[in-house]
DNA sequence: GAAATTAAGGATATTTAGGTCTTTTAATAT
DNA sequence: ATATTAAAAGACCTAAATATCCTTAATTTC
C-alpha cells in the first residue's frame, strides 16, 4: 500500500513533530538512529520533503530538520504523495487497469470502502498523530 | 498490499474459474493472452499454484490448466498466500516490527479495522468471486 | 576570515521483484 | 512406438526500488 520509503518518512515525520522545533533542529543522523534507518537514506528521503517544504531545514552547526507551526497543520497524506505520487493508493487492489464504479473488479465493492477510509484517516493533520505520539496512546518505533 | 504476482494470480484463478473445467483444460498462452500478461511469467505463478494443489494442470495435447469443483470452494486468499506468503497481509501499514494494541502506531486503531476486513472479504470462495463475473456484475479485463 | 558542521545533490552500488529462456518430463493422438 | 503438444523446472536476465558514497554549498562559532 505504501512503499518503505514512505513509511519512513512518515515515521521520520512524526518523530520531528514530536521532537523538533525551530528552536530545536535535529541532525539527520539523529533521525535515523532513533528510527534505525541507514541515515544517507533518511537523508535523500528528508531532501524531497525539505525540497517540498513539508519539512524545514538549515546547514551548519546546530542545522537540522525541524516542522513549523505551519507544517503541523499539513495532513499526514502529504507525505506519502510526495514520496509516492497518488497513483500508488489509488490503483486497483487486484491490478486492473479500468477498475471503477461502471467496471468493477470482483473485490472493488468490497475493498473501495476501505480505501477511502484509509486515505480519508491520512487526511488528519501530522500534529493529530503526533499528540497521539506524546500523550503514550500511539508508539513510534520499537 | 498485494504483490503484482499474487494480483496476476488471482485474476488467472479467476479466469479459469470462469472458463476452466475438467473437460475444458486451458492452456497458460491462452490465459496470458487473456490478462494481457506474459506467458512465461504467468507459467511460474501457474505452477507454483499448481504445486499447492490450488489450480490443476495436464500435460500434452488437449492438457492445461483447471480448476476443480473443491478448488472452487477454497478461499481466494489462498491464492495470494500462496504467492506472497501470509506476512505482507498482516504487516504494519507504517512497517513497524512491532505494532499491536499494546504498542499500536499512529494509525493501527484507524487501520487495523480495514486490514482485517479486507482479509474477511477474501475468505470468500475463489466460486463466489467467480459468479459475479459470470453475471456480469464484476469484471476482469481492461 | 578560517575551521567546523550539517544539509544538498549527484553519481554509484546493491538487492529484490519482476520477467525470460531453455531443457526436461508427461500425456495424447496417430 | 513415434511425433507432437503442453506443463514443470531450473537457470538466467532486467529494471526498479532501495541503499551508499562523495563532493559541494550554506551556516555558525571562534
Amino acid at each position: 500500500m505504501l512503499s518503505s520509503s514512505s513509511k519512513y518518512a512518515v515515521n521520520a515525520v512524526l518523530y520531528l513533530a514530536v521532537h523538533s522545533s525551530n528552536k530545536n533542529k535535529i541532525r539527520a543522523k539523529e533521525i535515523a538512529e532513533a528510527i534505525k534507518l541507514p541515515s544517507p537514506f533518511l537523508s535523500k528521503l528528508l531532501q524531497s520533503l525539505s525540497r517540498e517544504n513539508i519539512i524545514s531545514s538549515s546547514k551548519g552547526p546546530t542545522g537540522g530538520f525541524y516542522l513549523t507551526e505551519k507544517a503541523l497543520e499539513r495532513p499526514l497524506i502529504d507525505v506519502v504523495t510526495i514520496i509516492d505520487g497518488t497513483h500508488r493508493l489509488d490503483e486497483c487492489v487486484l491490478g486492473l487497469k479500468v477498475c471503477s464504479a461502471e467496471q468493477p473488479c470482483p473485490v472493488h465493492y468490497s475493498v473501495q470502502p476501505l480505501k477511502m477510509k484509509f486515505k480519508a484517516e491520512l487526511e488528519e493533520n501530522i500534529s493529530v498523530f503526533a499528540a497521539k505520539v506524546k500523550s503514550g496512546e500511539a508508539h513510534l518505533f520499537v
